[in-house]
DNA sequence: ACCTGAACACCGTTCAAGT
DNA sequence: ACCTGAACACCGTTCAAGT
């Protein structure tokens, strides 16, 4: 599809504010993803963000998804699947914050309940892609693993134990 | 202690405004606890709260606090321990959205942030005592236990499913 | 000790109006 | 199509003042 010369102007100006959303939601959370404080810091009227983004969470979402393709683009395709899930939850670790205020908002916003079951299905799939025809009760293998994964995610342990308890999971949920 | 007239008129306030809290949290969820919505309610000014309870996060904790022990005064004393540890899963799962909560605000307030250790460590404590000497390295399995029930609350999932995994955790984490 | 009245700074969102 | 100006309803919190 060619783009014409004002579509690639919205592109720039969607592109600075979740840019700018972004930023903030890792810096400082969702307290700091002020519609208002962004349109400040883009020098526009308080409320022109909305012609963009119907409502704020419509933008926490495109913020997000900007955060998660960017660690998705970085994922090793190769490799013991064991560390491959150990990569990515070093990745989620450090996610962990934005994580949970997702969880909390998606009881609030079906937007973001809705962007919440997609990723986790992405997840999903490729879990169940990568375990391949290794192990026999694929679903509840997956469900365990994405759950003790979780588990281990919202102690926020040290990097040692974290590992640890993933590839001791690992081994006692699939390999086992 | 012996206690005064007016400490049993200021129990009674405070209990007053917890339960309202308590109220509001468990309808509507953080949201929903509005130190101005529950001053109307209550009829007075719409700091008179503060009198009380120096900040928001000092009711919320209250009011979780009030709750998580009505809890705890009706949790089985006996019984297999797979058999408690689902019931208290069963528990938390009702409260899993205000968890999440309690999850999100810790990360912004050292006070939601200090209660919320303290409750861990006491479920880590009772789970300790539940296993005993049934089990070799008992930190490592009440962490991966514990890590596994708090992903599956997570996951939300149908009661039956979620018996089910957690007994299977129990059976692969515990007795396997 | 306990509470009120009034204010402050900040929000997300809406709507009519302009270009 | 895109943005502004002005408003609305709501917040948590502070502070001086009253009883």
């Amino acid at each position: 599809v060619p783009k014409t010369r004002t579509q690639l102007d919205r592109d720039e100006k969607v592109a600075a504010i979740v840019d700018a959303a972004r930023r903030r939601l890792l810096d400082g959370g969702y307290e700091s993803l002020s519609v208002v404080g962004i349109a400040r810091e883009l020098g526009v009227a308080q409320n022109a963000v909305y012609w963009y983004f119907p409502t704020k969470d419509h933008l926490f979402v495109a913020a997000v998804d900007a955060i998660l393709r960017d660690i998705f683009d970085r994922k090793p395709r190769s490799g013991p699947v064991v560390d491959r899930v150990v990569w990515v939850v070093d990745r989620l670790q450090e996610l962990q914050p934005l994580r949970v205020t997702m969880r909390d908002r998606a009881a609030r916003s079906e937007v973001i309940a809705a962007y919440e079951r997609e990723v986790l299905e992405l997840f999903r799939l490729l879990l169940v892609g990568a375990l391949g025809d290794d192990v026999d009760d694929v679903d509840d293998t997956v469900e365990l693993l994405v759950a003790v994964c979780e588990g281990i995610l919202l102690r926020e342990l040290s990097r040692p134990r974290r590992v640890r308890l993933v590839r001791e999971s690992y081994r006692r949920l699939v390999s086992g």
